[in-house]
DNA sequence: ACTTTTACATTCGTCAATGTATGGTTGGCG
DNA sequence: CGCCAACCATACATTGACGAATGTAAAAGT
């Protein structure tokens, strides 16, 4: 084959990430062969074994291309100016996090991670999740709390709990959208529900 | 191999099916053999290709042995001494369900449909998923709308909404404690999230 | 312009898993 | 009581995916 410039090389490595992103959605990535992966993006598995050195390698670089939501979620939720507002913070961190997850990368890489990946070679999707959830809801319960300290929650309902609720919705509404996204748009559906949550949140005028 | 009795090849194809579960928990369905299952039940693969055509078959034999959770909530929910608690109702329902996901032989078939295996063969869990949240879906939302039309709704709060946000949070739940089930009790955080969520739906005295 | 390195394609050996065919023992029915 | 088929083990054939080796032609360097 003939040589190509470094700039055509990065690009059939994106394509080939682009094609494993793609087949492993539609087949699971069990079931997908490089071979596959290769032909779909125009390539032979000699191209596959230049850029990555076995299909665990090639995984962990379509990982790469995009970072935690959760991670990015508690980043996002550091407006010192929103210091008084936690639920509005919340609020927007939701926001922010389901517009991101809307990106079709981060939709398909999430969707394969959560629905078509079993343990695989040194990765464990689970343990991911694990991580994920324990991340969010700690900083979920940090806001909460401050909130209540703030008397922004209704009294009978402790910090904690309301962490745990909104823990387990915000997670639910994650996996029901990646199993179909075409059922829903999940920034109008989760804004509402987070919305709609944290009214319930909040104490009574 | 000598003939068994046939209560001793029904007790080896129970057998076969126990050793599936626990492997298929342990290492995903995709990444196990016929030939590991048969050693963990002490058989060989003569005894598996005996009792089911394939892998696939087996799999849906092991399917078999327990009915969607769902189903039976909605079965457990038509008690007509609740017709005027309908969030009553709802609140058993789970409880019955929650209790129903402890017993291994559940929790374990769940687990791995949900968190061990892609699509495989003529199975496709994804959509049974569907079918189960479509399902539950709608029978919480016939409840609802059903303590919307008595006033036990908050009025601020359509059904339908609140069956969404009900669906999603148990939905979460269900997914985080099958993702490790060692972490907590669905019973006991499953009844407190549902008591507390059906609380903040109910309109304030 | 010459060499070297890069970026693939092609081919082939290996191994694990599946599926099948066959054998052997005995339970259970006539 | 005899024989057949149930029940399972064993041996063999087939498949297909991986990974390494090799080929090769052009881009980069000098």
């Amino acid at each position: 084959m003939a040589r190509k410039t470094k700039a055509e090389a990065a690009a059939t490595r994106e394509a080939l990430l682009d094609a494993a992103e793609e087949v492993f959605l539609e087949r699971g990535v069990a079931r997908t062969s490089l071979e596959q992966i290769a032909r779909h993006a125009g390539m032979t598995r000699g191209a596959v074994y230049w850029h990555f050195r076995n299909k665990a390698d090639l995984f962990h670089a379509m990982l790469n291309r995009v970072r935690m939501p959760f991670q990015e979620l508690v980043e996002e939720i550091g407006d010192p100016s929103l210091a008084d507002a936690p639920l509005e913070a919340i609020r927007l961190a939701c926001l922010s996090g389901f517009e991101r997850l809307e990106r079709p990368r981060y939709r398909r890489v999430h969707a394969i991670l959560i629905h078509h990946c079993e343990v695989f070679g040194d990765i464990d999707p689970l343990a991911m999740q694990n991580e994920m959830a324990e991340e969010s809801c700690g900083a979920l319960r940090d806001y909460l709390q401050c909130a209540a300290r703030l008397g922004q929650l209704r009294e009978d309902l402790s910090p904690e709990l309301a962490a745990n609720l909104l823990q387990s919705m915000l997670g639910g509404l994650f996996h029901d959208w990646l199993r179909n996204h075409e059922q829903f748009s999940i920034a109008e559906q989760g804004n509402l529900l987070v919305e709609t949550q944290l009214r319930l949140f909040r104490r009574q005028a």
